[in-house]
This record gives structure tokens, C-alpha cells and sequence, in this order.
DNA sequence: CTTATATATTTGATATATCAATTATATTTG
DNA sequence: CAAATATAATTGATATATCAAATATATAAG
């Protein structure tokens, strides 16, 4: 017997990971060695290119020491590239590659493909619900 | 502007690491140095203590590489005792101790807190709608 | 200006996640 | 039965998560 109030948490992990796992399935097609968080990060960066570390951090729900260590990878695999930020030496400017952009444009559409599938048969409505209902439950622990 | 298809990844993400936050928060305050899986774990071993660690790890969405690691940690915390198991030598026997009874203990009313908390102002309908979104979701990716 | 405080990032320690390879034991198959 | 295959768990390598402490730079307060 499943009770929802009981396994819904347990619901959501799965899901979570599910889709992380999909995703970097789908990933590895098109780009070699880039997981869901770094491409993420790219994305940031891509719209908000004067992000700091601990801007970063803060979208994607990590610490700055993880992040540190995420963007050390990503300079060290050529899709960033890390200089001083001369308007504030504590922090860094962080640059695309242009392999990062390349890497970006080719995973955009395995992007949207992944939303099509993983939606396939779900209405804009419901997923509004859905985003409701998260929303309350963030706003009750938070 | 916040399309949810476009952002309920992301929301679904934010919340399931907040609950983990919230969670270890309100545990911490019962009890030293448990985690949420390691609760879960000796939690699935209470209702059925005769799961083999490869179980274990498919009802918490890990590796069996992880567990090994957890269960080491477990032992060596006293929550848990491992002994060979007879019936299948390639297996072991996982048993809670009184320690570990103690902690399961304590934290049942902690557990049923959380849950409270987070989904207060929810109702079960709306709860079995997420869950069945949800549901959706998976079954379109895996 | 100088001290105190705040902010940005890094580093170290420890736990966990994931993959691939290995070991030990069980089961199947010819 | 012996060889091949399958299963359970471990180990090693590498990445990430988290906390606490450290470092560097910036800003505020006296």
C-alpha cells in the first residue's frame, strides 16, 4: 500500500536521479565527459557571463568549495577559462571556451528533446500544478 | 518569466535538497551524526531485516559501491553489526544493535515532524496529484 | 588612516557517487 | 562433475558534497 504522504519525498529522489541519469545518457551522445551540473553552469554563464563562484553556487544549490572545484575541471577540460577580475581582486571573471560554446550549441537540442520526453503526455496545466505544489512544500521548510 | 517546463527540473531539484537540509537539521537535533540515508537504511532493515545489501541499494537509488561504504561507516558507528550469512556466503547478515534501535526510535517522531511541516497547507489530494505527475514523469524515461 | 568586519575563494578532511575491475561464492549448462 | 556464467560484495580511481579553517581583498567604523 502506497500512501502518498509517506513516499512522496521518496517519488521526487527518483525522479530527480532518473533524470540526471537520462540526461547524461543523452549527453554522452553528442558531447564526450560533460555532466548535467557542468552544462548548467555553462548556461549561467552563458546568459550571465559576469557570474561570480558564489553566484554560481547559489543557482545550482551547491557550496563554493564544490563549485571550486567543478570550475577547476572545467578550465583544466578547456570549456572555461579563469582570469583576475581586476574590478575585484577576490573574485574571477570566467569565460566560455570556444569549445564550451560549441559543447552548448550541440547539447541545446538534446536539451529540449529530453523535456519533450520526459513530458510526453503531461499538460502545461499540470505541470503548473505540479510547480504549485514543489513551490508550497519549499516555502513550508525553507 | 518562469515557464514550469522549462524550470521544474530545477524546482523539483531546489526541493528534494532543502527537505534533505531540513531533515538532517531536525535529526541532528535528536541525534549525532546520522544521516538521512543512513536512517533510511536502518529504517528498510527494521521492516525487513533480511535485505542484502545489493536490496538495500536499489531502495535508496544507490550503488552497491556506496553501501558497502555506508554499512562500513554504520558498523563502525555501532548502528549496525555485519555478519556472514550462512544460507549464501556471498552475502552478509545486517543487524541493528540496541544502538541503532535507539537512534530508529528517536527519530520516528522527527520523521512524522518533517512530514507534517513540509506538507502542511497540502492536501492529500493535491499530494496524490504530485505523486502521479511524478509517476509520469518516470515512466517516460526509464 | 587603521582596525574590525565582511566577502570571495581555496584547501583539507571526510563522506558519498559512479564506473570499472576484482574476488568469492552460487548456479547453470554441456 | 567441470566449465561457463551469474551474483554479492569489495576496492581503486575520480568527482562531488559539506563543513571548518585559512587566505586575500574590500568595505565599514572609529
Amino acid at each position: 500500500m502506497n500512501v502518498p504522504p509517506k513516499t512522496v519525498f521518496y517519488t521526487i529522489e527518483r525522479t530527480i536521479k532518473s533524470y540526471r541519469k537520462f540526461s547524461n545518457r543523452n549527453f554522452s551522445r553528442v558531447v564526450d565527459d560533460i555532466t548535467v551540473d557542468q552544462k548548467l553552469i555553462l548556461q549561467y554563464l552563458n546568459s550571465s557571463p559576469e557570474l561570480s563562484q558564489t553566484e554560481i553556487a547559489e543557482l545550482v544549490f551547491k557550496d563554493t568549495a564544490s563549485i571550486t572545484r567543478m570550475i577547476d575541471l572545467m578550465v583544466k577540460k578547456d570549456f572555461l577559462k579563469r582570469s583576475i577580475n581586476t574590478e575585484d581582486r577576490r573574485k574571477f571573471k570566467l569565460e566560455i571556451t570556444a569549445k564550451g560554446k560549441d559543447i552548448l550549441s550541440r547539447l541545446e537540442p538534446v536539451i529540449a528533446a529530453n523535456r519533450k520526453t520526459a513530458f510526453a503526455g503531461i499538460s502545461e496545466e499540470e505541470l503548473i500544478q505540479l510547480d504549485r505544489t514543489l513551490q508550497k512544500i519549499l516555502s513550508n521548510i525553507t
